[in-house]
RNA sequence: GCCGCCUUAGCUCAGUUGGUUAGAGCGCUAGAUUGUGGCUCUAGAGGUCCUCAGUUCGAACCUGAGAGGUGGUACCA
């Protein structure tokens, strides 16, 4: 008794099947954002998928479990390999590659999937897109400037004018500089202020007092261990966070107040007024690009500015809840990364959009209105002594430039309409023995027939009636089925 | 990773204190309609009741473990 194996048709999670209208919405987003990066003079680079995996490795959060986090296999020569998480290492290891042979400053944009093996939640997925800018080579807050002002015209790019989203930038320099001055120990004691200030805008104010001191617990019940900060330091910390002023220039001089005095905080803040000028000059102003002491990201791998783009639109899931978005993009300054293959140290500033959160934001939003694939003219197959009549009809479609295909399964004349009507075809193009005899041709104009149709109720009326249908002679075929194509459209 | 909730047809969901052949709506396929997508009516196909183990004469239903999903939380290059 053999029993055959029968696979689950599944996807793993974490992983989706896009279609054509998705497709479509994710390829304008690349596109819009792509054209802003070569206006400023980045060209594009494709690298592989795979990476060596300790081309990649060190920079996992996890630096204890070495693959954690990513998809990794090993070669049939024994070393590992792995799936890119983002576009930026592999950048780092193409510049250290060919760094002799690049005009430097390197300035490169890529997009493309990337795979991060962890759990999956709402609008996070174990592959995703994004669309990646960087400088490599360029030690001037300028060139952080710069990303700032791409991502807030990329912003503009894919449809989310002022007023939607907003760059926030802050510099490590400044968060460094406030935690020597409030006397922090150690570098876990670091990374759990670090933590705290990242969740300004989930917890509040008083959520991070919590997180700094002994800890917090949640409403579920789970309790967060905190920094251990002493009262005063939280204090201090918390008046940094809240440093924050209607316009940049004001933010930079009550920063100063707050956090001026350690060295590296002066340099933050003198990198910051550079960035603040050349932004200016630039066009791009605090509602677009704002600086924000709240603003971390990763904690290992950034030294310098960092910079988020928010979505500040409301957005609602397919229940009516409102859904925080929030970042839909992010980048900063990096000068340790090509580092690792060199040795030598290399100032580096980068950003990503993430194409699929924009992509899931705009269509949360109500913008991205998921309009529907258009299918192509079907050619309804009536006679099959015909199929090559039915092929010629094609082809002449094709070379006008109009989607057309034959129906190819094997059905009757009724399925091949409900065919034609679940493409979404604009047209349906009928020859059988009636037509081929006069020489004529009908076409039946499916939008405008199911518009009639709302009219009739009478079975026998609907028949007769044809709606929508014309019949025309042989020789005006392109041209008649262009109207009604070129009405849809 | 941790905590809660959920899992029955393609989809949304009913389901008897544990008792024979597990249901509905929508969708799908087809007929009524010799050459027409809608409407109406009719018929048909489609189910390891998430998986495994246990309790029981008997489990979709009770118990345990696991998987998947979902909502928080942690992490996020």
């Amino acid at each position: 008794m053999t029993e055959t194996f029968r696979p689950d048709a599944r996807t793993p999670r974490g992983f989706i099947d896009k279609r054509a209208a998705d497709l479509r919405a994710e390829r304008r987003i690349i596109e819009a954002v792509s054209a802003v990066y070569e206006r400023y003079g980045f060209e594009r680079l494709d690298t592989g998928a795979f990476e060596y995996a300790d081309a990649l490795g060190k920079f996992l959060p996890d630096s204890d479990r070495p693959n954690e986090g990513v998809f990794a296999l090993q070669d049939d020569d024994e070393q590992w390999m792995a799936l890119r998480y983002d576009l930026t290492a592999p950048l780092a290891r193409f510049s250290a590659q060919f760094w002799e042979t690049l005009p430097k400053p390197f300035r490169r944009y890529a997009f493309g999937p990337v795979w991060r093996n962890e759990k999956p939640g709402p609008g996070r997925f174990r592959e995703f897109i994004q669309c990646d800018a960087d400088t490599v080579g360029s030690s001037r807050p300028e060139a952080d400037a710069e990303m700032i002002a791409m991502m807030a015209e990329g912003l503009e790019a894919v449809g989310l004018p002022q007023g939607q989203a907003v760059v926030k930038i802050n510099n490590r320099k400044l968060l460094n500089g406030l935690l020597t001055t409030v006397g922090v120990q150690s570098e876990p004691q670091r990374l759990a202020v670090l933590r705290a200030v990242d969740k300004l805008d989930r917890l509040g104010a008083d959520g991070v007092r919590y997180l700094l001191g002994e800890g917090r617990k949640d409403e579920s019940g789970a309790f967060t261990p905190g920094a251990k900060l002493n009262a005063g330091a939280a204090e201090r910390v918390l008046a940094f966070l809240g440093a924050g002023r209607e316009d940049r220039g004001a933010t930079l001089s009550n920063l100063a107040d707050v956090i001026g005095g350690s060295v590296e905080g002066d340099e933050g803040l003198a990198d910051l007024a550079k960035i603040d000028a050349a932004l200016t000059r630039m066009g791009v102003d605090h509602d677009r690009a704002a600086f924000d002491p709240s603003i971390v990201r990763g904690l290992e791998y950034y030294t310098g500015a960092v910079f988020e783009a928010e979505l500040l639109l409301e957005t609602r899931d397919e229940h009516g809840h409102a859904v925080r978005f929030g970042s839909v993009g992010g980048g900063g300054r990096y000068d340790d990364l090509v580092a690792r293959f060199t040795g030598e140290r290399q100032p580096a500033t980068g950003f990503s959009f993430g194409v699929s959160r924009l992509a899931a934001a705009l269509r949360a939003a109500g913008r991205e209105a998921a309009s529907d694939v258009r299918g192509p003219v079907v050619v309804i197959v009536f006679d099959p002594q015909a199929m090559g009549e039915y092929f010629a009809v094609a082809a002449e479609l094709r070379a006008a430039g109009i989607a057309a295909e034959v129906y190819l399964g094997g059905s009757g004349m009724k399925a091949q309409m409900k065919y034609a009507d679940r493409r979404l075809s604009p047209a349906a193009v009928i020859l059988g023995g009636d037509e081929i005899a006069a020489g004529t041709v009908t076409i039946k104009d499916l939008d405008l027939g199911r518009a009639l149709a709302a009219g009739i109720t009478d079975n026998r009326q609907w028949r007769e009636d044809r709606p929508g249908q014309a019949t025309v002679p042989r020789a005006e075929l392109v041209a008649s089925v262009r109207r009604i194509v070129d009405a849809v459209s």
